[in-house]
DNA sequence: CTGAAAGCGCTTACAG
DNA sequence: CTGAAAGCGCTTACAG
């Protein structure tokens, strides 16, 4: 038994074929009765078209192209993709794609995996932008819009990010209100271009209180517990203590309190530490941890929502959208114990 | 400018529609000169296929239909799915059903909508088994398989759950084998069966070794933070505290941490606790959780291994499956203070 | 409101 | 190895 067609529809239906498509694409003028009619046969038979149209029209697709969906950041944009696609009508196909898989395809039948015939965008997430699918799409006309890309992107790229800088800049004020005046950053690896947004966003906090910069509170981390574990470590060495810590990442900052606790130094009461990320969890650990919320389910929202009005004729689309971070007051931050200075 | 067809590909390359199609669908006849000629004739117009073939074969596709995506629950299960369907070419299309959004369409409209011509199958996530979803696609022969779902599904459909029976047993022997013999239990809500399976396996571990169980430890809960928190303090009110805890799920131990520390009893030196799930971020907390992790992403693979095995025409896969959960300890539990009975 | 006819974009025997 | 011809599953003017 084969798969049933539209012709055999019609058939069961006794009617033409030509009138079965109408009253299956829902043209108003079938009959209600033959439209029933159709549809039942349709059912019965469990018909199901081949093709959509004869112009190839369908539900609108959106790929997202990832190196990786590891971590919560990709899939909870990922989440706000299907969230908001869901709400559209558009569906959402997320593709990882490694460049070894990429190689072993020519460039043909690359594209043509990676572009179905109904996409109406792509979205490109932790994905390099030295990544030939910028050119591909580009000439294609198909529009793409990067996540908080590593790499710069090309001039024509649409990239949704946060607001790295204002977010480190707020965590440093919060400390600087409680009264802390010696406050150490844990810093990421170099190359991750948001992180040192943060760093930039606590040197200026500092300067606009009217403290200088001491670099030996910059403590190395590599965005792991472990980093962040080590440097509060070291900080538990020097002869004049910070009293908080502003860490560039959620789990340098448990890390660092998982160093504190273990060597008897409570948070918040001899030590406030601020992350930045609000990563799932973080407001259930002990003590619930102060962060800076990126909106990475809005991002995704946002990438889908760009791409809509892209395909509906948007010309003017902001092509660099930052999204604001917001500093989230929980439980590992207090006031400084001696006041300010 | 309209969409460029093959015709006007062949046109480019000099060749006719016939060969233009040949050339780019990889068959062998075709000279390598040729090839090249169409391939960048192709590039060159930015051309699409509009329709994959004339018998509509295109890359496979599986659906993911869920009522909700947002917890970390489905998300993992999700990135599962993804994974494996990359890694075979496999196409997901994660879509968010609500019950209003499908009772706004006809029948057939519906039917159309979720089943794509190309779909190999479909996941049920989270989703009651009331699920029309169910007769419809048993009717078009499309392969479902339903992850650890709330209800009992109909027979036909394959199921895959965890082993919550074991995990909640493992958890409990851990407790005993450390000296405990106080274990409270922190329920979650009766109309979630996993959690009823998990409560058995405590039951079980108790019975086995000997011991009676004590009702007056079992401690209501609702699987929040919350209710982990104030089972907690009640433990705390009781003459002779339990020294041990097992909640059966992540938020709710991470509560009752949260109540013990805030009340100046130490985990897990003065009482140890076991959560159930492995949730993000639970090993970064202080104390790193012991917990019964669920194999959430694995859950996701195989309904993708399954549903491609069901397509390449395997019959007799197992319609019940029950992957392993186990148990990972880490620093909330420790060896009871006062030793054994 | 229905259906015969033309057409769309594509693929696949088949003849050369 | 190539292309003219037939065919596939579908849609859409257009005539009735």
């Amino acid at each position: 038994m084969t798969r049933p067609t539209l012709k055999d529809v019609a058939q069961r239906a006794g009617v033409s074929h030509a009138t079965a498509s109408k009253a299956l694409n829902g043209r108003t003028e079938i009959a209600e009765e033959t439209r029933a009619l159709v549809a039942r046969a349709a059912s019965e038979l469990g018909y199901l078209p081949r093709r959509a149209s004869a112009d190839g029209r369908d539900r609108p697709l959106v790929t997202l192209l990832t190196d990786s969906i590891e971590s919560y950041y990709s899939v909870e944009v990922l989440r706000g993709m299907i969230e908001e696609g869901s709400r559209r009508g558009i569906d959402v196909v997320p593709r990882i794609e490694s460049r070894s898989s990429r190689r072993a395809l020519s460039p043909w039948q690359w594209e043509r995996e990676f572009l179905r015939p109904d996409v109406m965008g792509i979205v490109l997430l932790v994905y390099g932008a030295q990544s030939p699918v910028l050119e591909v799409a580009a000439h294609r006309g198909v529009p793409v819009v990067a996540i908080d890309p590593y790499v710069g992107c090309r001039d024509a790229t649409t990239t949704i990010s946060s607001t790295n800088w204002e977010g480190g800049k707020a965590a440093t004020e919060h400390l600087l209100e409680l009264g802390h005046r010696r406050i150490a950053l844990i810093n990421g690896t170099p190359d991750f271009l948001p992180g040192n947004e943060r760093l930039h966003g606590y040197r200026a906090a500092l300067l606009d209180a009217g403290f200088e910069v001491d670099e030996s509170l910059i403590f190395e981390g590599a965005y792991t517990y472990g980093s962040g574990f080590d440097a509060a470590e070291r900080m538990l060495e020097m002869p004049d203590r910070p009293t908080a810590v502003f860490a560039l990442s959620d789990r340098m900052a448990l890390g660092a309190i998982g160093a504190f606790v273990s060597r008897g130094v409570r948070v918040p009461e001899d030590v406030s530490v601020v992350g930045f990320d609000n990563a799932p969890g973080v407001d259930l650990a002990t003590p619930r941890l102060t962060t800076v919320n990126q909106p990475r389910v809005d991002m995704g929202r946002i990438a889908i929502k760009t791409l809509a009005d892209l395909a509906g004729g948007a010309a003017g689309v902001s092509e660099r959208m930052k999204l604001s971070t917001n500093l989230i007051v929980r439980a590992s931050t207090a006031l400084a114990r001696s006041g300010a200075a």
